[in-house]
DNA sequence: CGGGGTTCCTGGCCGC
DNA sequence: TGCGGCCAGGAACCCC
């Protein structure tokens, strides 16, 4: 499932096959979520940008100068199975929910199994439609952002530290692999409510380690998760907590256990991430 | 406005 | 072999 380091590995290898493409045709599924595709018709890719889990697509109107501020936006997220290509040709697909023809003959692909992803297309910047990126945190690698910042952001909920982490206000980009893995390595309990300052600023640095070491390996593919050119990632062979419920920690050879923490599966070591 | 519950989806897996 | 049932889960959405 697709989460900063996946987006990110897409991003780099997405955004030298599009940019300068001229788009010159769409198709999207009836949804909602995909529709919006068709209003990049006509627009001209000028970059391939990330925020958190969202990759946002520089759009030129036609009659905008190149190497200007686009004027607007392809938005898209990968949800849990989503995933992008670039082809000559026009494979058939049972489950491509978009495509995006360029002038020089190649195809956009968005195929998305579980159809949990979304397309939207923005003016530049107006993110409103789209709650959570609105209210997205800042970037993890960000260097404004600093233990006694990150210790605040905890600080703003009262919900349980690994929810407040995957509603993406806190920081951008962090998922359910990501947060068991960084809550293992700092040795918090997920079901935690309060984040002390000493903490919290080990956490952001787990947090980062944790993604940039996954961004090394090309990122996660548990089951969907390809990159542009069709590769897996290989960070799966190096998950210390998430999928691992009931095989020995990796520091303490304790079992680790796997519970349901507001609606979302957690793995965690029941001795080194005690309360 | 924050927080909690619900919903969207379908392949893979399990048990019979 | 076939099939019903269950699970995974990000973020929008609704409601209090």
């Amino acid at each position: 499932m697709p989460e900063l380091p996946e987006v990110e590995t897409v991003r780099r290898q997405l955004e030298p096959l599009v940019s300068n493409a001229k788009i010159i045709d769409a198709r999207a599924h009836r949804s909602p979520k995909f529709a919006p595709a068709l209003e990049a018709i006509g627009s001209t890719v000028a970059n391939v940008h990330r925020r958190g889990k969202y990759l946002l697509v520089g759009l030129l109107d036609p009659g905008q100068a190149p190497g200007g501020p686009p004027s607007r936006e392809l938005i898209v997220h990968l949800g849990m199975t989503g995933a992008l290509h670039v082809d000559d040709t026009s494979p058939s697909d049972p489950y491509e929910r978009a495509s995006w023809d360029l002038a020089d003959g190649r195809t956009l692909w968005f195929r998305d199994i579980r159809r949990f992803g979304r397309i939207a297309v923005v003016s530049a910047g107006d993110h409103q439609a789209l709650p959570t990126l609105h209210h997205l945190g800042p970037e993890p690698f960000d260097p404004a952002l600093d233990g006694p910042r990150f210790h605040r952001a905890l600080a703003a909920s009262r919900s349980r530290v690994k929810t407040h982490l995957l509603s993406q206000r806190p920081i951008a980009g962090v998922g359910n692999i990501y947060a068991d893995e960084a809550l293992w390595r700092a040795g918090i309990n997920p079901g935690i409510r309060r984040v002390g300052p000493t903490r919290a600023e080990a956490l952001l640095g787990h947090i980062r380690d944790v993604l940039a070491e996954a961004l090394d390996h090309g990122g996660t593919t548990l089951r969907d998760y390809r990159t542009p050119d069709r590769s897996t990632g290989q960070n799966q062979f190096r998950l210390d907590c998430y999928g691992r419920s009931g095989r020995p920690c990796r520091r303490c050879a304790t079992p680790l256990i796997s519970r349901e923490l507001d609606q979302r599966t957690t793995t965690s070591c029941p001795n080194c991430q005690a309360r």
